[in-house]
DNA sequence: TGTCAAGATTGCGCGTCGTGCCAGGACAGG
DNA sequence: CCTGTCCTGGCACGACGCGCAATCTTGACA
């Protein structure tokens, strides 16, 4: 499949990342606000046009691939057990494609920028509209399809999302909190409630440990 | 309180209300992306910088006063019962806040705007924010305090914003759909979780048999 | 009523983001 | 080697948002 990556893609592959380099470093040590587009592509070595043939905007260099992304969830929602009950799927989904993260250092720079600048924020939920139209989509016909179902489904995926949103919060701020629990919280809650969360360990230890 | 408004105080709620008038009849007719900031205080025959003066971006003139609309909610949270469950104190002070609203023409035009456009979406969630952490304050104790409560309240405030944030696209996709009805919906799957809006009316009976 | 300080409006200029356009250089295939 | 395609670079432009200083309006006090 991707046996041949033909110069020119690894050309642009390298240019790509190179700015995504340049950009990650001079974030870490500026803050992203503090930092132009100007001086990201000056420390890349390319011009200011070429900047933005690769990423929208300015947020975006924050963000790896967005679309393959993107993709990466649906293959993720077709691969998962049609027996299972809905929203264990997209459970499941969405544990498969945030795991692998080939650059770690990245991963926890990327956190820190969303944390630390309301820009990256916003653009982060903006793109995660994409993930829970998916999973909105996959969710429909389970709450009875039609238009019900599909409300219902916007509905509950839009929980979802707002829960990881606010699991991620939750993380930054407590530096005693691991991701992963700060998630299966999240997925919990909406699945079972807020009652679901609020024992500190007993019902919620069971549910995700059976995972 | 407000008893003498101090003619300066009037001029400026006066102009204050004029940009805004000139701003939603322009974005009515053209949409948000389509005008600009140079445009709209041409109508309202002020300054571009006084614009800057009353609203800190283009997208804040969507949202009326902010800041009044934040010290409204913390009112009402602390007015409620304090021997009610949490999260039914939240319900409650979300309706008593979101529900007067003295100009429903902008009430009804900003909700076309926030599903129209992107970049007012984004602004909306970024205004949002307030909301959660007041509502996520509110709650920690109540989810055991300490890190951990407030952990969790986080991750539950992030859900019911997400969940309202659904029940407005969800609205805006579904003609047929009261607001008040996507409202309710959201905050009964926050309590009781997806099982609670799974079945279309029945309250959350039984829980294991319909996921 | 006259004066004066505080507040409001305005114009000017600037930095930054993001885009359209077009010329020039690198790559793929004959 | 030649030719079409892709990529890059440079230029100019519109739009957003802010800092600053000058001007005008309001309110208070003598």
């Amino acid at each position: 499949m991707d046996a041949l990556p033909s110069l020119r893609q690894r050309n642009r592959d390298r240019t790509r990342d190179e700015i995504e380099a340049a950009a990650f470093a001079l974030f870490a040590e500026r803050g992203f606000e503090a930092v132009t587009v100007e001086q990201i592509v000056a420390a890349a070595g390319v011009s200011h046009r070429t900047f933005y043939r690769y990423f929208p905007t300015k947020e975006d260099v924050v963000f790896g691939e967005h679309g393959e992304a993107v993709t990466r969830l649906r293959a993720a929602l077709a691969a998962t057990d049609p027996a299972e009950p809905p929203l264990r799927r997209v459970r499941r989904a969405l544990l498969a494609t945030q795991q692998p993260g080939r650059r770690p250092e990245r991963e926890v720079a990327r956190a820190r920028l969303i944390d630390a600048s309301p820009a990256v924020r916003a653009r982060s939920t903006q793109l995660a509209e994409d993930f829970e139209a998916l999973v909105a989509e996959q969710l429909a016909p389970a709450f009875g399809g039609g238009e019900g179902g599909r409300a219902r489904a916007l509905v509950v995926a839009g929980a979802l999302f707002g829960a990881l949103r606010g699991a991620r919060r939750a993380v930054a701020v407590t530096p005693a909190l691991p991701p992963e629990r700060a998630v299966a919280l999240a997925l919990d809650l909406v699945e079972h409630g807020a009652v679901a969360v609020s024992e500190p360990e007993s019902a919620a230890a069971g549910d995700t440990g059976a995972e």
